[in-house]
DNA sequence: AGATATATTCGAAGCGGTTCGCTTCCACGG
DNA sequence: CCGTGGAAGCGAACCGCTTCGAATATATCT
């Protein structure tokens, strides 16, 4: 591999300009501008990232920690990873990836400096990993708000607003019992910012609308959802109106209902927080909150390369949620869409 | 931060004696080695990533190409990602993410010694990138058999001998009319490999046991389905043996086939070609081929590593697969045989 | 003209490790 | 008692790039 020594010398420049040349950081005049190129286009040259690393301090990687475990929505987790990577190489940077569970990692890469930046994704209430993360002084974003940032910034969708105009829009359409079908257990025992945020907004929203509501969480099996339907719908609470905030349940659930003789939507209203995608490919497409993967994890890079070089405050941004009605949410059986019902 | 060059002056010795320690390359006498190691714990010190990089020619990091594409499986790609991060990190390599669109990235973290080795997934049959990752010269895998692999090497999984055990699944329960529903049309035009394979391993095995087939590709929406089922099943094709080749379509499978008045598996048996995990995660598990992602992946980042010392020859592998019959496939109506015959 | 700017380029000192060759020390055999 | 060999540690030469200060040359100002 030629070096930038070899590169100067076949220019008749020295290494300094050739690197000036190429970062631009000084000017150079036009003639040895275009020799240095025409040589490192000769001698096919590329730049050893080690070796600037070193010399910068900067990596240019940043790393993003991902869940791989199995509760976790697959394909949200996707498109955030493409975001992530997209923007990234937008600021010439490459991506480094991490799982959750490999604690170590995010000392080790930070600490060795193999990464200049990073992205933490599913954040949980009180989580571990964060005070760790925010020990070793390299910027870091987390997508979650949890408990105590330790001073790191945090960009979420508004979980909490999604779930409460999907509870309005049910008690709009005149719902007076209504029900959450959340994420699996597992996520709301660790306590997941989201699914945290998901089950509190909607209570809020309900109290607040004078509803009789209830929630529960659901594995992500057709078992699982038809208890979970038999106890919230069918059962003694009789809802008429359902959130449902769990991806993998999204395509189980027209058929388990179909299968309990209940249709969608006349004997029961559903909305979905759900990405677009899930919402619209099924077979009727769901009235939705749809979470914008690919704008959090866009804003989730470029916040930590605002952080990268100057000094910046820690913040907290929330993405705004909006609700698509589509096919699966209409006025409650016996109600007058405008007036409360009692 | 602490370097080598403090640690070294804490402990009393040189810095190549610490940097000996850390690598075990030469002998060093148990009472300098734990002086090193408490220095070492009290300044907090960890190597610099990039130094080390620069001057051991090893960066420890694998590149991983994944398809972000949304015409692929997203929840195998996952998998595959999974068990390669995870397999990377028993061998000490972090893995850098590139995506399947971002051409000169192959190129620049080659070049650049960003990584020491590639990984490569949905590989296409004519590949633009393998040419220019042959010449990279550095140790790489492709997931996926291409018509020229230029000298890599490849692992996958055996999409024929699947499709093949399928189709004798179907015959041995009596059908005589099968059919194949396969991936999106993207897929095929691309001529992703595994496309490819699985048609032309139905086919072959449909023309071997003498039965009437047709194969036709398949969009991930109910609309798409129940044309190709209307065309493959109800229509004058009457395939009562179906093998199913796309993930996203299984979950609308059912609930498509109950509109159309058919049931499985009655009235159409069917084989599906997909992860352990979307095979039984269904309101009735599927009689499945299961596609091993996780070996696949964690074969692939061995394969890298054995040429990453050693040069050693190109090879392909091929994952067998097996077939688990569940509940979705019976013996063909109106035939004697009621279950596999050999 | 002499002095002060301005535009380019060079040289050298790092950045923080790895590794090779050499020295020192000590035990052991003849 | 000397020679030999192995164990342990040291020093210095890189690895390839960045960056700062200084040098040179040309342009501008008074």
């Amino acid at each position: 591999m030629a070096t930038m020594n070899d590169v100067a010398k076949a220019a008749g420049v020295s290494t300094s300009t050739v690197s000036y040349v190429l970062s631009g950081k000084r000017t150079i005049s036009p003639e040895t501008k275009s020799q240095v190129l025409a040589a490192i286009d000769k001698l096919g040259y590329s730049p050893h990232a080690g070796a600037r690393a070193l010399a910068s301090n900067r990596s240019n990687v940043l790393g993003l920690v991902v869940p791989l475990r199995e509760d976790v929505n697959v394909s949200v987790v996707m498109q955030f990873v493409a975001a992530v990577v997209t923007t990234a190489r937008n600021f010439q940077q490459d991506v480094l990836l991490l799982t959750q569970d490999d604690l170590g990692g995010i000392e080790r890469v930070t600490s060795q400096s193999v990464v200049d930046g990073l992205v933490m994704m599913d954040i949980v209430a009180r989580d571990p990993r964060i005070p760790l993360l925010a020990k070793m002084n390299k910027p870091a974003v987390l997508i979650g708000v949890p408990d105590d940032a330790h001073g790191l910034s945090c960009i979420d969708f508004d979980f909490a607003a999604a779930s409460r105009i999907s509870v309005r829009h049910l008690v709009d359409l005149g719902h007076r019992r209504i029900a959450l079908i959340g994420s699996p257990q597992a996520s709301l025992e660790r306590h997941a910012t989201y699914a945290d945020r998901v089950r509190s907004g909607f209570e809020e929203a309900s109290r607040t609308a004078g509803v009789e509501f209830s929630s529960r969480a659901c594995e992500a099996n057709p078992t699982a959802l038809a208890e979970a339907l038999r106890e919230l719908v069918t059962g003694p609470q009789g809802a008429t109106g359902l959130v449902v905030h769990n991806e993998a349940l999204m395509p189980l659930m027209r058929d388990t209902l179909a299968e309990m003789q209940l249709r969608i939507p006349e004997d029961v209203s559903v909305v979905a927080i759900a990405p677009t995608d899930v919402a619209v490919s099924s077979t009727v497409p769901w009235t939705a909150v749809s979470i914008p993967a690919h704008d959090i994890g866009r804003t989730a890079v470029e916040m930590v390369m605002e952080r990268m070089h100057e000094q910046r405050a820690a913040e907290v941004r929330l993405v705004v949620p909006a609700l698509v009605q589509r096919s699966t949410t209409v006025a409650a059986p016996g109600s007058s869409k405008s007036g409360p019902v009692h």
